[in-house]
DNA sequence: AGTCGTAGCCTTTTT
DNA sequence: GGCTACGACT
């Protein structure tokens, strides 16, 4: 790890350098483009407005560094939001400085943490072995500890005991810290105090971490043993930061400790101090003379895109950047080459109403392009309906699904989008919602191979206990854990000895069996001598744990239609680890329990291009395309109801809608629904107040929220009244210069405020089973009326038919779910 | 021990 | 509207 520090002094500046590689680096670059990849000195802030190159300018930093010798790659860290963009980021600074690369860090700040936990793990009474626990997991923990605690009596839910013990260790808090200035006297606080220090004890005592102790772990790691950071910070002389604004304080506490100066001082004497103190609190003073200056730091963002606040994240990182690090240089980018004017313009309107900002305004020479488009459906099935026609439509004149994309506020929206996505046979692809790596037999298959991989970790034994069924329930488990207890023993050695446990034969004989199991499955994934496992033990080994368990045997012999798909789940899931081996050839059980446990939503978004986009707002901070849609623009989801109770609330939400609208290249669609179903009611929606931040002359109306909308006043109505569907003046042209059809006058009364969604639609499918249809034939269609079949194509069960409705236009529909019928 | 029914909750956003 | 957790029943 200690390489020598060949570093050529930097006299860079533009054109100062003589290779031809610099200048091509810098090549296309404006002056402030230009000023971000070639400033040196200790500490730049980028300020890079949306869609103005900072990857870019990121990635050249980093080749410059490179090209110019001025760093060597094991000396460089890069610190990214996903996993996704860490990726992104290496390939771009492959492709300029090609195998000069290998050996930087470029990671998200969980891995890079992962990393050096796993190799420090040792000196602070963890193993190498530890597992992760997502939230999930340490829901579970919290879940267990509020009952035994007898928390619930106190107001303490599993829920809230979780995002309070996870802000507190964003604070680099424990539980010490925290009872010191907390209300000690009252009785909730006292419990949530205990259930804090027990949590944290049984982390230790499985030999994990969870999320937050990622960070937080490796600052106390950091600060108690300062011979420890001071070879991280000897190793990193150019640490960069992407979504800066996005840090939160452990975050921010990390960057700090890595870029200390290491000091002179005799390094023996410096840790014994530091081990004293067990809370992590303890902040080294500088010493002397430094034997080593800090690390450089190159941190990148845009506070107007700060949209994690509620997970800690602290805009006063970025706004107090030149506070925190004197003399640091700060260039703002503010030049944006993604979207078109129209569509910056919308932006700059918006954010221009979040005081306490400053002041900085995008601008494009990409000309205004198209307007922006808005509609309003009748009901979120309506509005969906809107946005798979409009995808249809782009697609035919000649726009990949790829560059599509559909964005929302909330998870559960996804669903009624789904809904008439698959119904109109327009393919998509679903970022995050119901992951898979949360579904219950990849976390049973998880927890497989955690008890191998980590066997202190007592959930995980407890998990796969009975599954599948061995008949070992809630009475055999607490013998067991009794008997650990007793004998000092962990939960998982007690499964070694089952004729101890005082239970009945034949539970003795599935335990045995059990642990038989994992001891096979150990020796094969873990050999005890030096010898070097072949690549796919991981995926051989959780083959042998699913097969010889009988838990694949129990999902085959189930009649549950469900669990033949479980079963392809597993495939897939051993698929995924024969992946890892390929990817890893020498990576561990360990290392591939990392990678699962810290993708992310944004991470598996590798299209098989050809599939429209669907994900929240916030997981579509990063990306760009073509095509946008921002549905659900409503009140009560964006701004989200619950934000309007939180200091900041409004000003966060009005930076996510930001975000999604600046994510679009080069057309931008508003939608909303006047009425939408929650829990099964339906409510009225009111268009959302940020609408009405849009310059009206930017928008054209497909459909407006008219009369629900007390600014929409007479032309909103007029628009309104169109009839004889929308979206499709003509027939082979229902493309976007949609002409608008004479208002209809008078107002009508509100009973038949339907009449003006003539296209009307319902999330209803049906079962067609087989049902023949060939071009020619006339059919009717429960929401869109009567139309003839164009054409059929697909198979099987994926047979499409290409319709012309009389008045609703052209469809796709898939016809062995859509409510159609022969005539 | 396992299966089935229902009451209650839920929906902010995520590494 | 759907999921989960818990209780009664087999």
């Amino acid at each position: 790890m200690t390489e020598a520090p060949l570093i050529v002094p930097s006299s860079v500046g533009p054109g100062s350098s003589g290779s031809r590689g610099e200048d091509e680096l810098l090549a296309g670059l404006n002056p402030q483009q230009l000023a971000a990849v070639t400033y040196r000195g200790p500490a730049l802030l980028i300020v890079a407005g949306a869609g103005s190159g900072k990857t870019s300018v990121l990635t050249r930093r980093i080749a410059s560094l490179l090209r110019g010798r001025e760093a060597w790659p094991s000396q460089i860290l890069a610190i990214t939001f996903t996993n996704k963009a860490a990726g992104e980021m290496r390939e771009r600074v492959e492709q300029l400085v090609g195998e000069a690369s290998r050996g930087m860090w470029i990671s998200t700040f969980h891995s890079a943490c992962v990393r050096i936990l796993r190799r420090e793990a040792e000196q602070f009474g963890f193993t190498k072995s530890f597992t992760i626990y997502d939230s999930g997991d340490s829901r579970a923990l919290i879940k267990r500890l509020v009952k035994e605690h007898e928390a619930d009596a106190y107001g303490l839910t599993p829920a809230s005991v979780q995002s309070r013990i996870s802000k507190l260790k964003n604070e680099l808090q424990d539980s010490d810290s925290y009872a010191r200035d907390a209300n000690m006297s009252d009785p909730a606080e006292q419990k949530f105090v205990e259930i804090f220090a027990d949590y944290q004890r049984q982390l230790r005592k499985a030999n994990a971490f969870d999320f937050d102790d990622l960070i937080g772990q490796t600052v106390y790691l950091f600060r108690a043993f300062p011979k420890v950071a001071d070879t991280y910070r000897r190793r990193f002389r150019h640490i960069l930061v992407d979504e800066y604004q996005d840090t939160n304080h452990a975050q921010y506490a990390l960057i700090h400790e890595l870029t200390r100066p290491v000091s002179a001082d005799d390094p023996s004497t410096g840790s014994g101090s530091g081990f004293e103190a067990s809370n992590g609190m303890m902040i080294f003073e500088p010493e002397t003379t430094p034997e080593l200056e800090g690390a450089s730091l190159t941190v990148v963002g845009d506070s107007d895109q700060s949209i994690y606040a509620f997970r800690g994240a602290d805009i006063r990182n970025i706004s107090e950047f030149e506070r925190d690090f004197p003399g640091a240089k700060v260039v703002l980018l503010e030049q944006n080459y993604r979207s078109t004017q129209n569509i910056l313009s919308a932006a700059n309107a918006v954010i221009g109403n979040n005081f306490d900002r400053k002041d900085k305004k995008l601008w494009s020479d990409k000309g205004d392009g198209d307007k922006i488009v808005g509609f309003t459906g009748y009901s979120q099935h309506d509005e969906a309906q809107f946005v798979a026609d409009e995808v249809e439509a782009l697609r035919r004149a000649g726009m990949p699904y790829s560059e599509m994309a559909v964005f929302y506020r909330t998870n559960s929206q996804s669903r009624a989008l789904e809904e008439i996505f698959i119904r109109s046979a327009v393919p998509y692809k679903i970022m995050g919602g119901t992951k898979f790596y949360e579904r219950a037999e990849i976390k049973d298959a998880l927890a497989y191979l955690i008890a191998v991989a980590n066997p202190a970790d007592e959930m995980s034994v407890r998990r796969i206990l009975n599954k599948p069924r061995r008949g070992i329930g809630g009475v055999t488990e607490a013998s067991i854990a009794q008997f650990a207890e007793t004998h000092g023993i962990t939960f998982r050695d007690a499964l070694s000895v089952p004729a101890e446990l005082g239970v009945g034969p034949k539970i003795q004989a599935a335990i045995g069996h059990l642990d038989a199991v994992l001891k096979e499955a150990t020796a094969l994934m873990l050999p005890a001598s030096g010898e070097v496992p072949p690549p796919t033990v991981v995926a051989d080994g959780l083959s042998l744990l699913l097969a010889k368990s009988g838990y694949l045997d129990a999902l085959r012999a189930s009649r549950d239609p469900q669990d033949e798909a479980r079963v392809e789940n597993l495939d897939e899931f051993v698929a995924v680890a024969r992946d890892f081996a390929r990817n890893n050839p020498e990576g561990t059980i360990a290392d591939f329990l990392t990678e699962v446990a810290l993708v992310s939503d944004a991470d598996d978004l590798d299209d098989e291009s050809g599939s429209v986009s669907m994900m929240t707002m916030h997981t579509a901070k990063g990306l760009e395309y073509d095509a946008v849609f921002v549905t659900g623009v409503e009140e009560d989801l964006i701004p989200h109801r619950i934000s309007a109770g939180e200091p900041g609330g409004p000003q966060e939400e009005r930076r996510l809608f930001y975000v999604g609208i600046t994510r679009a290249r080069k057309r931008l669609h508003l939608s909303l629904a006047m009425t939408r179903a929650q829990f099964g009611e339906v409510s009225v929606a009111m268009p959302s107040r940020f609408l009405q931040e849009i310059p009206a002359a930017l928008v054209d109306w497909r459909q407006s929220p008219g009369d629900v909308n007390s600014r929409g006043g007479t032309q909103s109505r007029a628009l309104n009244a169109r009839r004889g569907g929308f979206g499709s003046g003509g027939r082979g042209d229902d493309r976007f210069g949609v002409k608008k059809l004479p208002p209809r006058d008078s107002l009508k009364p509100l009973a038949t405020a339907m009449d003006r969604f003539p296209n009307k639609v319902t999330g209803k499918v049906r079962d067609n089973g087989d049902l023949e249809l060939a071009a020619g034939d006339r059919i009717r269609h429960d929401d869109f009326g009567e139309g003839r079949v164009d054409a059929v194509t697909g198979e099987g069960a994926k047979r499409i038919a290409h319709v012309r409705f009389d008045s609703a236009g052209l469809k796709k529909l898939l016809i062995k779910i859509a409510p159609i019928e022969k005539l």
